[in-house]
RNA sequence: GCCGGGAUGGCGGAAUUGGCAGACGCGUUGGACUUAGGAUCCAAUGCCCAAAAGGCGUGCAGGUUCAAAUCCUGUUCCCGGCACCA
C-alpha cells in the first residue's frame, strides 16, 4: 500500500505557525457589509440583450425568525441565481414578506402590540438574517403585503373580479374554524379540521361570504397540468385530484305520490348509468333539501336523520370516513326510475354527501361495493345487470362473484339496452335521457368556489360597499386604497373588527350619495400571494398593479422560469395562483396561461426521525448555526446532506464537516496565492508533468460534474462532493512539496487556474468565502458576473484506464491500459494475469464480452 | 381502498444509459505535530475469517441476462397525498 513518506516539515505544523485559520465570522461580516453598499449588484437588468431567468423562491410570514427549511429553501434559489448569472443571464430573484394573517393578531392580543408593529418589526428582524446568511436578492423590488401600495392592488383586482361576475356573495354552508373566529376556504381544511390547528374540529355554518368563480376554469386547471412538464408529478397528481373531475349522468328520479310535480324531482349523480336497471332504491345525504321536506311532520324521521348526520360529524372526527358503519333509514316514500318507470324505496343514509354531485344517488348493489354493503345489511334487492366479459370460459359470467364493478361487460335485464357493452351503454342512455327530458351526460367536479371573506382584522379590506337604496356597490377605483385602519381593538370576539370602527362602517354610496355601510370582512391571505410574483416585476407602480410589458419581460410565454418552496403549498397557493394568472390574462393584462414554468418541491428538514418542533426540542436555529460555523457553512450543509428534493435529517457534526472542508479551501489558497504569482499570465503548458497533468484532468472533470447537477437534476450533494474530491487532489499534491522543496509541485500558472476555478464554484453555494477567495488571487471585477469556467473534454480525459475482468461475472483483476488500447491489446493483457488464469483453470473459454472503456468479462465453463 | 415516493455500511448518502456496489461527508480507530488538542495533517474503516486466499452483500422470494441496487413478477415494511367522490 503506497503512502506519503511524514515530511520532515509537515504542512500540518507549518499552518499552526503561519496560516490563519479560516475566520468565518470575519470573512462573512467583510462581504456582507460590502454588499450592503452596493445595492446595485443583484439588480436586474432593465433592459438586456441577454436572456431573462425569473428564480423565485416562495416569500416568507414574517413569523419573527427564519428557520432552517427558508435557508435550504433559499440556498437552493441563491446557488441557481447566481450560478445564471455567472452563465451570463438577465437574472431576478426577488424576495417579499406574506405579511397579512392570523399571527399577527394573536401576537397582538398576546403581546398588546399593534399588528402592523409586530409584522414589520419582524420583516425588518428576517430581512436582518437573510442578508447575514448572503441571499443575493434585488431588494429594491421588496414586496410587503401588509402596506397600502401593495393591497390596494387586491382591492383593485377585485373589483376587477366583480365586475366580470367572478367574484359574487352568496349565502351558503361556510367551514368555519373556532380558534381563528373566521371561516376557512375548502382548501384550508384538511380531514375536517383547520390547517392551522389540527386538533380543531371545522364546524358547518350558514354565512353570507363574498367567492371567487375559480370553478369557470375547473377546465382549464386540469387541462393545464399536462403542460407543466417542469412540475413534480406529485404536485400535479395533487391538483388533479383536489380538482375531481368525474364525468357521469344526471338522471331525474320522481318522488312518488309527491302532489306538485314541479318540487317531485330528485336529481342523481352517477357515472354508471348503464347500471340504473339495477337501481333498488335511491338513498339521500341527510342534508338533502328533500329530507327537510318529508320529515316537517314527522318527528321521529327527524330524529333518525339528526342521528345519520352526527354520525357523519363523528367520522369526520376520527378522521376516517371510511371506517364508519353506513346506517340508513327507510322514509317509507318511493322514488320512480324514468327509465323503467319502476318504483324503488326512497332511503336516507349516513354515507351519501350532500357537498358531492347532487347529494343523492342510485343504489345498485349488485355493481358498486358500498351499496352492496348497505343492501345486505338492510336486505335490499340486489339485481345483477352487467355481465362480465371474462377470457377464461372456466370463470365467466354463469355466477360471478358480487359486486362486480368493472367495466368489462354486457348489459342484461336492461330493457332495450340489453346486450350493449358497458361503454356503449352509458353514452346510449345518457343520450336518451337527454331526449326524454330526464337527465344528460353532465360532469361534476369536487373543486368549489373559493370563499375568501374573513372576519378577521389583519387583512386586506374587501373594497364593497351595501347601500339600502343600490344595494351591492364597488368602491370606485379613484377611491382605493381602502385603508385598513389603525388601533383597532381586536381583543373583543364576535364578528369582524372592523364592525365595530364606526369611522370605517360608515361610508357614502358612490352612486346616490346616501349613507352606505362598509363591507368590514377581509380577504383571506391566499388573494395576497396569488398575483404577488407579477408586481416584483414592477414593485414601485402606483399606477397599476404592474406594467405589461415588464411583466410580459419577465413573464413570457411560460412563466417564472423556476419557482422553489414547500410542498405544502402544492394545492392552496399553486392553484389559486393559477387561477389568478388565467383571469389576468384573460383580463388581457399577461401573456401567459400558466404562472410558473418550472416547480421544484424541496425536502422537508427533520432532526433525529422527527420534524422540528418546539415540543421535541429539536429545533435548529439559523442564528445559532451561523455564530457557530458561518452563514456558508449553514447554507451548504443543507445543499450537501442529501438532494434538494429528498427529507434531510440534520446533523450538526455534518456542518462541521462542511466548515473543516471550506477551511481547507482557505487555507490552500492562502498558502499558495503568493502575490507574486499575480504576474503569471502563461497559459497552462501543453505538455504536463505526471502530477500537475493529473490535477488538471481531476479539475476539468470537476467543472463538468458541478455543470452537470446545474443543468440536469440539482443534486448539489454530488456537485459539492466533487470540490471536495479536487481539493483532496489538491492536498495530496502538495505533501511532498512542503518536504522541502523548492520547487512547487504544481506549476504556477495551473495552480492559479485550479484557484480560480475554485472560487467561481464555490461561488454559488459558499459565496462569501468565494468573493474572499476571488480577492485573495487578486481577481479584479464581481465574482457574481465572472463568467462560469467552461470545461475541456481533452483535459478531462483520462490517458490511463483501469479495466475491470470479470471471469463470469465475478471481478478477478483489472488491467491497467492506455486508453486508447486496442480490444487484442487489453485481452492478451488480461488473459496474461496471473488472476485471471487461476480463475480460468479447468474451465474453456465460450466467449469474451467486451464493453469499450468500461471492463471485459470472459465467459468460462 | 386508490395514487405517488422510498428501503444501499454504525449514520447521511453516491453509483446520470444494465457494466468495478459503497464516491463524498459524518462517526470510529491508529499515527504525525504538540505543554496541550475538541485545531490541523496522514492513514484505515461494508460483513464473515487471526491474516491471506476466499466467500457473502443494495428490504424479502423468484425471474430475465455474459452481467441486475438498476429491468420483470410476486411480496413485506416505511413516508406522503387522496378517500363512503356515487
Amino acid at each position: 500500500m503506497p503512502h506519503n513518506e511524514p515530511a520532515s516539515v509537515s504542512p500540518a505544523s507549518r499552518e499552526a505557525q503561519t496560516e490563519e485559520r479560516y475566520d468565518a465570522q470575519r470573512i462573512e461580516s467583510k462581504w456582507s457589509a460590502l454588499w450592503q453598499q452596493d445595492s446595485a449588484l443583484y439588480a436586474a437588468e432593465a433592459s438586456s440583450s441577454k436572456p431573462k431567468y425569473y428564480v423565485l423562491e416562495m416569500l416568507p410570514y414574517p413569523s419573527g425568525a427564519l428557520h432552517m427549511g427558508h435557508v435550504r429553501n433559499y440556498a437552493i434559489g441563491d446557488a441557481l441565481a447566481r450560478y445564471m448569472w455567472m452563465n451570463g443571464y438577465n437574472v431576478l430573484h426577488p424576495m417579499g414578506w406574506d405579511s397579512f394573517g392570523l399571527p399577527a393578531e394573536n401576537a397582538a392580543i398576546q403581546n398588546n402590540t399593534p399588528p402592523r408593529e409586530w409584522t414589520l418589526r419582524n420583516v425588518a428582524a428576517m430581512k436582518a438574517q437573510m442578508k447575514r446568511l448572503g441571499f443575493a436578492y434585488d431588494w429594491s423590488r421588496e414586496v410587503t403585503t401588509c402596506l397600502p401600495d401593495y393591497y390596494r392592488w387586491n382591492q383593485w383586482f377585485f373589483i376587477k373580479l366583480f365586475e366580470k361576475g367572478v367574484a359574487y356573495r352568496k349565502k351558503s354552508r361556510v367551514n368555519w374554524c373556532p380558534k381563528c373566529a373566521t371561516v376557512l376556504a375548502n382548501e384550508q381544511v384538511v380531514n375536517g379540521r383547520c390547517w392551522r390547528h389540527e386538533d380543531t374540529l371545522v364546524e358547518q355554518r350558514e354565512l353570507e361570504q363574498w367567492f371567487l368563480r375559480i370553478t369557470n376554469y375547473s377546465d382549464e386547471l386540469l387541462r393545464d397540468l399536462d403542460r407543466l412538464p417542469g412540475w413534480p408529478e406529485k404536485v400535479r397528481t395533487m391538483q388533479r385530484n383536489w380538482i375531481g373531475r368525474s364525468e357521469g349522468t344526471l338522471v331525474d328520479f320522481k318522488l312518488d305520490g309527491a302532489p306538485d310535480p314541479a318540487t317531485s324531482s330528485i336529481a342523481v349523480f352517477t357515472t354508471r348509468v348503464d347500471t340504473i336497471f339495477g337501481a333498488t332504491s335511491v338513498q339521500l345525504a341527510p342534508q338533502h333539501p328533500l329530507v327537510a321536506r318529508l320529515t316537517q311532520h314527522n318527528d321521529l324521521l327527524r330524529a333518525q336523520v339528526d342521528q345519520l348526520i352526527a354520525e357523519q360529524r363523528k367520522a369526520r372526527e376520527v378522521g376516517d370516513i371510511g371506517e364508519i358503519e353506513k346506517h340508513g333509514v327507510n322514509t317509507g316514500r318511493y322514488a320512480v326510475n324514468p327509465y323503467n318507470g319502476e318504483k324503488v324505496p326512497l332511503w336516507v343514509a349516513n354515507y351519501i354527501l350532500m357537498d358531492y354531485g347532487t347529494g343523492a344517488i342510485m343504489s345498485v348493489p349488485a355493481h358498486d361495493d358500498r351499496d352492496f354493503e348497505f343492501a345486505k345489511k338492510y336486505k335490499l334487492e340486489v339485481r345483477l345487470v352487467i355481465l362480465p366479459t371474462v377470457d377464461d370460459p372456466e370463470e365467466t359470467a354463469v355466477d360471478p362473484p358480487l359486486p362486480f364493478t368493472t367495466m368489462q361487460g354486457t348489459l342484461v335485464n336492461s330493457g332495450p339496452f340489453g346486450g350493449m357493452t358497458c361503454e356503449a351503454a352509458i353514452k346510449a342512455m345518457s343520450e336518451y335521457a337527454e331526449a326524454h327530458g330526464f337527465g344528460k351526460a353532465t360532469v361534476t367536479y369536487r373543486l368549489k368556489d373559493w370563499g375568501i371573506s374573513r372576519q378577521r382584522y389583519w387583512g386586506t379590506p374587501i373594497p364593497m360597499l351595501y347601500c339600502e337604496k343600490d344595494g351591492i356597490v364597488a368602491v370606485p377605483e379613484k377611491d382605493l386604497p381602502v385603508i385598513l385602519p389603525e388601533n383597532v381593538d381586536i381583543t373583543l370576539t364576535g364578528g369582524s373588527p372592523l364592525s365595530r370602527v364606526p369611522e370605517f362602517v360608515n361610508a357614502t354610496c358612490p352612486r346616490c350619495g346616501g349613507p352606505a355601510r362598509r363591507e368590514t370582512d377581509t380577504m383571506d391571505t391566499f388573494v395576497d400571494s396569488s398575483w404577488y410574483f407579477y408586481r416584483y416585476t414592477d414593485a414601485g407602480n402606483d399606477g397599476a398593479p404592474f406594467d405589461r410589458e415588464k411583466a410580459g419581460y419577465w413573464f413570457g410565454e411560460r412563466g417564472i422560469d423556476q419557482y422553489i418552496g414547500g410542498i405544502e403549498h402544492a394545492i392552496l397557493h399553486l392553484i389559486y395562483s393559477r387561477f389568478w394568472t388565467k383571469f389576468m390574462r384573460d383580463m388581457g393584462l399577461i401573456k401567459n396561461d400558466e404562472p410558473v414554468e418550472r416547480l421544484f418541491s424541496q425536502g422537508m428538514i427533520i432532526k433525529g426521525g422527527a420534524k422540528m418542533s418546539k415540543s421535541l426540542g429539536n429545533v435548529v436555529s439559523p442564528d445559532d448555526m451561523v455564530e457557530r460555523y458561518g452563514a456558508d457553512s449553514a447554507r451548504m450543509y443543507t445543499l450537501f446532506a442529501t438532494s434538494p428534493d429528498r427529507e434531510l435529517d440534520w446533523l450538526d457534526e455534518g456542518v462541521e464537516g462542511i466548515e473543516r472542508f471550506l477551511g481547507r479551501v482557505y487555507r490552500f489558497v492562502v498558502r499558495n496565492s503568493h502575490p507574486s504569482h499575480r504576474q503569471w499570465h502563461d497559459p497552462v503548458p501543453p505538455i504536463l508533468a505526471n502530477g500537475a497533468r493529473a490535477i488538471q484532468r481531476k479539475l476539468h472533470q470537476t467543472i463538468k460534474r458541478v455543470s452537470d447537477d446545474f443543468q440536469g437534476r440539482w443534486h448539489f450533494n454530488t456537485s459539492i462532493a466533487a470540490v471536495m474530491e479536487l481539493v483532496n487532489e489538491l492536498y495530496a499534491a502538495e505533501g511532498p512539496v512542503a518536504a522541502g522543496s523548492s520547487a512547487p509541485a504544481i506549476p504556477v500558472p495551473l495552480l492559479r487556474e485550479v484557484q480560480r476555478v475554485l472560487a467561481l464554484l464555490l461561488a454559488p453555494f459558499a459565496p462569501h468565502l468565494a468573493h474572499e477567495l476571488w480577492e485573495m488571487l487578486g481577481e479584479k471585477g464581481s465574482l457574481l458576473r465572472a463568467p462560469w469556467p467552461k470545461y475541456d473534454p481533452t483535459l478531462a480525459r483520462e490517458e490511463e484506464i483501469e479495466i475491470p475482468v470479470q471471469v463470469n461475472g465475478k471481478l478477478r483483476s483489472r488491467v491497467l491500459v492506455p486508453a486508447d488500447a486496442s480490444r487484442e491489446n487489453i485481452e492478451q493483457r488480461a488473459f496474461a494475469d496471473e488472476k485471471v488464469r487461476a480463475a480460468l483453470v479447468g474451465k474453456k473459454v465460450v466467449k469474451v464480452i467486451f464493453v469499450i472503456g468500461k471492463l471485459m468479462n470472459i465467459v468460462a465453463r
